[in-house]
Order: C-alpha cells, then sequence, then structure tokens
DNA sequence: CCTGGGTTTGGGCAATCGCCCAAGGCGAAC
DNA sequence: GTTCGCCTTGGGCGATTGCCCAAACCCAGG
C-alpha cells in the first residue's frame, strides 16, 4: 500500500514526463499547464503544487531527459576499443536518434530555450561539457589528433546532423560516415593550420 | 508622393522584420500579433488585413531573413581559390553567426518550427539544397574528395557549432580551424569506410 | 473516533490570445 | 465635388493562459 506521500511522487514523475512529451511535439512556449495536467491524468491545479512554475517544470523535465540521452551516448562509446568503432557507435545513437523523434526535438527546443532561461542554459552546458570531456578521452586513447577539439567539432556536428536530417532523410549514417573518418585521421602537416588555443 | 498602395506595401515590409526580430527574441510562438503589430508602428488589427494567418507571417519573415544569409554565405564562398580559402571563408561565417545573434536565432527558431509546418519545411529544405550545392561545386573544383557528402556534413557542423557556440563561447573558429581541415584532406584508404549511396 | 499533514480537486481571477468587422481616412479618377 | 477603392483604425468575440485558493479527500498516529 502506498502512503500518499508515495503516490505524490508518482503524480510529479508523471508530470514530468508529460512536459517532456508536450515540448517535443508542441514545442516549448506552446506547451500550458492544461496540456502536461491532462496528458499526466491530473487535475490542473496540481502542476503548481508540485513545481513554482511552468518554466521550473519544463527545464527540470528537459534535464532529466537529456542527462539519460548523453550517458546512454557515453556509455556506449566506452566500449569502443578504436578510433573506427567509436565513430561507428556515434553514428549508430545518431540514427537513434533521426532528428524528428521526441527526444531529438526536445533537446533541440531546450537548446534554444536556454538563450531565455538561465538556469536551463548552465545545465545544458554542463551536459555538453561532460559528452566531450568522454568523447575527448575516448579519442585520445586511440591517439586521434587534437582529441579534446575535435571531440568539440564531432559533438557539434553530430547535432547539426540530427537538425538536418529532419530536412534530408538522406543525410543517413552510412553516407557521412567515410566524410567523417577522415577527421579522426592523423593531420598531414601544412594542409591543416595551428592555432587551436 | 507615395500613393496608398505604395504605403501598404511598406508597412507589410515592416511587419515582416517586426516579426523577424520578435521570433528571434521571443522564440516562435511566443509571438503575438500584438507584439508584432506594436513594433511596427501600427494598429494590431493590420497584421491580418496583409497576411493569412499568424503562422503565414511568421514563414514568409523566416524564409525572406533566410534567404538572405544563404545568399550571402554562397557568394563569399564563391570567391576562394583554394579549399583551404573556402574552409577560412566559412568560418568567417561562423564569426558573423555567433549562435546567439537575431539571425542565427531566426534560423534555429525555423528549424524546430518545420517540424509543425509543412510549408515553412518545403521552403527551407530547398534553401540547405541550394546552400550545399553550391558549397560542393566549389569542393568539388578544389579536388576534395566526395565533394557532395562533404558539403553536406560541413553543412550540418557549421550549424551545430552555431548552436553549441551559445553553450561553449570557447568554440570558436580558429579553434575548430585545424579539426574541419583534416575533412578537405585527401583520403587515406583503408581508414575511411566506403558506402556512400 | 478524531486529528493532522500531505495530496488532490475544480473553479475563479485578470490577462492575453487569434481573428473578425463596422467604420473612417485618404489619394486617384472622373 | 463626388465617387471609388485601398488602407487603416480600434474595439469586440469566445477561447485560453498562468497562477491561486478554499474546500474536500485520504490515510497514518494518537
Amino acid at each position: 500500500m502506498p502512503t500518499s506521500a508515495e503516490r505524490g511522487r508518482h503524480v510529479r514523475a508523471r508530470l514530468l514526463q508529460a512536459a517532456a512529451e508536450l515540448v517535443a511535439e508542441q514545442g516549448w512556449n506552446a506547451v500550458s499547464t492544461r496540456m502536461v495536467a491532462e496528458r499526466a491524468g491530473v487535475a490542473p491545479g496540481l502542476v503548481h503544487y508540485h513545481f513554482a512554475s511552468l518554466p521550473a517544470l519544463l527545464t527540470e523535465a528537459a534535464v532529466q531527459v537529456m542527462e539519460g540521452v548523453v550517458d546512454g551516448a557515453a556509455h556506449g562509446l566506452s566500449q569502443a576499443r578504436t578510433a573506427a568503432q567509436a565513430l561507428e557507435l556515434m553514428l549508430a545513437d545518431l540514427d537513434r536518434y533521426p532528428g524528428d523523434d521526441p527526444a531529438s526535438r526536445l533537446v533541440s527546443e531546450a537548446m534554444l530555450a536556454s538563450g531565455r532561461d538561465e538556469g536551463l542554459r548552465t545545465a545544458m552546458a554542463g551536459l555538453l561539457e561532460r559528452f566531450r570531456a568522454r568523447l575527448g578521452d575516448r579519442l585520445a586513447a586511440q591517439g586521434v589528433p587534437d582529441p579534446r577539439g575535435t571531440a568539440a567539432v564531432l559533438a557539434a556536428a553530430l547535432d547539426g546532423m540530427m537538425l538536418h536530417r529532419s530536412l534530408d532523410p538522406e543525410l543517413t549514417s552510412t553516407a557521412v560516415a567515410p566524410v567523417l573518418g577522415r577527421l579522426l585521421q592523423d593531420g598531414t602537416p601544412g594542409t591543416a593550420q595551428e592555432g587551436h588555443p
């Protein structure tokens, strides 16, 4: 028999999940408290009992989902034994998040909303930094030149391709794999200029 | 002395510009007809005289701005004489659109809104295709391998870095230049796998 | 049985929303 | 001077918004 406090925590979790779904479907600032309550199957007033405000609910919901995405990608990455394998695993993630699925949209919506919400911005910057660090460590272990800078560019490229994919479904992982493979090669002196701080 | 039709066109143009500014500042679906009218300095009712609906106004405003961005970048690109120069020009554009400026935000907002607006989606897909084609032609003329695929990845990487830059200001053009430079080198057989359709 | 604290309900508040429309302003054509 | 057509105004419509709150509810502890 669950105590009332436990039932309350369950309702809170359902509100968070409903909020994450709706942000992905309707857009960050098209989500209303009543929509969230309806999808969660509770009365409208409950939203402001469990959360201080609507932005606070959306921010907590987005951060929760994105932590799962980053940790999932980083965990898969830790099993790679070569640079090519790491790239292959990252592109598998690109297929898991095609750009028009709920998780991808949630991330994109949060990225834009972070420009107007300071708390969300710092939370997301922390997540990005964590992902870069793990990816950079993996690249360094494989002897990739400038692992830290390469990780930053690679992370950005993945995010960008996620966005572009919804405009061009042919931007598949097999299409971009040979191009990105060049990123992981040794730099040929003279062609690439120096200057990374 | 401007005729009334000419004054009408001028008001229409002001509404478009006000809409573009507000989408960048407040987000796609946080813009209201009354906000646009106020910034344009006209009565609220005028919005629905010049435009069929609010989404129609926002879509036309966004497409207009993005055409300018793409044409500007493509035009600058056409002056490059080497692959390294082309990369340099593209990174200069990255500095022009740091990710938290009005134009960058407008593009990002439109990219997300395109998932919920069919007309906007096709318009943006056309713009992306146009930019890729020009970039691909330029890369092909410099002997870059797989110019078409490289252009697609490069365009996505630029968009992604634009987004990441607002989370990490240190992601400057000088930081990523040496990394991206490797993309333009000849592929070393054996390291990059085949498979581009 | 009763009391107390956490949870839940549903309605109320003022504000804002997209869209509409009757009415007026105003230069061009006659 | 009168008529015509485009442009413009400001208010009104019903619906929806975030947030609030009095009251009911539920269950464990005394």
